[in-house]
RNA sequence: GGUCCCAUAGCUCAGCUGGAUAGAGCAACAGAUUUCUAAUCUGUAGGUCUUAGGUUCGAAUCCUAAUGGGAUCACCA
């Protein structure tokens, strides 16, 4: 729209004699009840014009009709002169914009950019938190990747600490030498099981010496199960063999667990980074900032960051024993991503409940004068909450993912087999479309929302198949494919010879003309949820267009051609955007 | 207590850098299928945009304060 941007200008220049610059026309879309599809707001110009916004916009729109050939006319209704650009234009816009495999395919811009997702702890399943955050970081992955970014998945394993020591503890008392091949059980589910009764008997412990005198925190120190699972953290640390050798089993239980689970939720990543390998990094960061006087050390040798000039605390960066706490590690690890690739952006998914940890962080950094340190940033989001609260791994108040896929997947069947969709399918095929339509529906469910949004999920009410849904997306994608199908040959252009536009094409071409820029918004904005709300509105623009209109009983040929351009290329954009989601759509359903 | 985030229809959410009578979906009600897939389409009903000030020609949007909800302020991660 930059042509009417800058006839605009040129307008008030002629008009009124004042220089604006691009930025001072606001254009938008013109509202569904007035006739037109551009609107410029003339009450700014008013101040110059010395006229009503009226007059101004009747001068304004006289001379934009004038001088730009593709305007065929406007109205004004107070201060607000609605545009209307030709059928010829916009047909142009279908075959030369639109249609071209090259459409919302962006240039290479140059820049790296590192989205580090999913980061989860070895010593539990996933649960729907890591599921957001997985669909998440893999969207805005995405997105960034269609706007021209060079981007890295990465995935930053939390694999040791005491969290997984619970696990393995709780395993060597009462596992009986089970495993995921003894058990048939995957195998983070069954180190999860184990988590979860190292718990119990911690809480078992805790009740007793409570009951013989000892107050509640003191039963928390003292409990046996906790002193134990420290004990071997700190074998662990020493190098143990036994300890390493049951760890790295387990770990590898967990791993094959995940990459099932990966691969159901269709993310994927490139270049894992392990905390084992990394929480020892950041002392040299230390060291630096002692130097260079950014840090201060205490008394006790433990060292400090003073950020209450910047509206914060005093914060600790490595422990007064020398060794590392998260701080130091995030700082080590931040260095190390940036020796590993330089990218311009690093960007953390990261739940909104550590905020104020990125936030020094990368305070920290810019205090230390690291240049990169700007291209940090946290994409937070909101937890995903049930109608009983917040969900707790440890007291099994989960909605645990591999049950959510498979519990998509069985709806999306019922649905399916109700309709009496795909009755030809083979099993596998049944299968395949089921999986589609079920994370096509928790997907969007998902994304759809604002990131920083917090969700509420009741499990007891089943993700919709209809209405602003993924399925109904999807749907309208089989539903142009069905129509593409049963035509012989691909739809020619015939380009020229389609002429005037009904109502429901021009809005369709509109809507579609507006994915590249809806894609620069939504990766600029890191959020999928621009994208999915965007690709509704395709969606809806075609299913209305569907109705009114039909493609193969087309009034003559022209027409059929042209309908059949118009479906093609709405499916294009589906798809593509749904792509930008991680949702599949489908040929049929 | 300090700091940060959120508040729009009964429910779930849109509303881009301030612009027209605040929009969708679900749920409710009424319709549409001899015609390309009814997981669709059309219509009705539903709102003091939490409250009070302020800036502005103009505020759901920006500023301040209050209220309610959430998070965080560990030598945990």
């Amino acid at each position: 729209m930059d042509f009417i941007i800058q006839a605009a200008v040129k307008a008030v220049k002629a008009l009124y004699q004042t220089d604006l610059n691009a930025a001072d026309i606001g254009l938008q879309p013109t509202r569904k009840e007035f006739e037109g599809q551009i609107t410029i707001v003339t009450f700014p110009f008013t101040k110059f014009s010395r006229k009503s916004p009226e007059q101004t916009g009747n001068d304004i729109g006289e001379f934009l009709k004038n001088e730009v050939n593709e305007i065929s006319g406007f109205n004004v209704i107070k201060g607000f002169l609605n545009i209307s650009l030709s059928d010829a234009y916009w047909i142009d816009q279908l075959y030369t914009e639109v249609l071209p495999d090259s459409f919302a395919e962006f240039k290479p811009n140059g820049k790296k950019v590192m989205v580090e997702y999913s980061s989860p702890n070895t010593n539990k399943p996933l649960h729907l938190g890591h599921v957001r955050n997985n669909l998440l970081g893999y969207s805005v992955a995405e997105i960034l990747k269609a706007a021209g970014y060079a981007v890295i998945k990465s995935n930053l394993v939390n694999d040791r600490g005491i969290h997984i020591c619970k696990s393995m503890l709780a395993w060597q008392k009462f596992g009986n030498g089970e495993t995921p091949e003894s058990t048939g059980e995957k195998g983070d589910h069954l180190v999860g099981k184990y988590y979860v009764l190292f718990d119990k008997e911690y809480k078992k412990q805790i009740d007793e010496l409570k009951s013989m005198g000892q107050t509640e925190e003191n039963a928390k120190k003292n409990a046996p199960m906790i002193k134990e699972a420290q004990e071997m953290l700190q074998k662990w640390e020493a190098g143990d063999e036994d300890v390493i050798s049951l760890w790295k089993t387990m770990n590898l239980w967990v791993y094959d667990g995940f990459g099932k689970t990966y691969k159901a939720l269709g993310v994927d990543f490139d270049q894992y980074y392990y905390e084992s390998n990394t929480y020892l990094l950041g002392k040299d960061i230390v060291d630096e900032g002692l130097a260079k006087g950014v840090f201060f050390r205490k008394d006790d040798g433990s060292v400090w960051i003073d950020l209450t000039s910047d509206g914060l605390d005093e914060k600790l960066v490595l422990r007064s024993d020398g060794t590392s706490v998260y701080m130091t590690q995030d700082l080590g690890t931040a260095q190390l991503k940036y020796n590993d690739y330089h990218m311009d952006e690093s960007i953390y998914t990261v739940g909104n409940e550590q905020d104020y940890h990125f936030k020094v962080l990368f305070l920290i950094l810019q205090k230390m004068g690291k240049q990169w340190a700007k291209g940090l940033y946290h994409l937070s989001y909101g937890m995903v909450d049930l109608p009983s609260g917040k969900m707790k791994s440890r007291e099994g108040t989960v909605v645990d993912a591999d049950d959510l896929i498979s519990e998509m997947e069985q709806t999306a069947k019922e649905q399916t087999e109700a309709l009496g969709k795909v009755i030809d399918y083979t099993e596998d095929e049944k299968q395949e479309l089921y999986h589609t339509i079920g994370m096509g529906a928790l997907k969007y469910f998902l994304l759809k929302v604002d990131p920083k949004k917090r969700l509420l999920f009741d499990p007891n009410e089943s993700v919709d198949f209809q209405g602003h849904t993924g399925p109904f997306i999807q749907y309208t994608h089989a539903r142009i494919r069905s129509v593409l199908s049963r035509v012989e040959q691909p739809p020619s252009p015939l380009k020229g010879e389609y002429k005037t536009l009904a109502s429901e094409e021009r809005d369709l071409i509109f809507a579609l003309t507006q994915f590249p820029e809806t894609i620069t918004l939504a990766a600029s904005g890191y959020s999928p949820a621009i994208i999915a709300n965007y690709v509704y509105e395709v969606a809806k623009s075609f299913n209305k267009f569907y109705h009114e209109k039909s493609i193969l009983q087309a009034e003559d040929e022209v027409t059929k051609q042209f309908r059949l351009q118009l479906a093609a290329a709405s499916a294009k954009v589906i798809r593509k955007s749904m792509g930008l989601l991680g949702i599949e759509v489908p040929e049929r359903m």
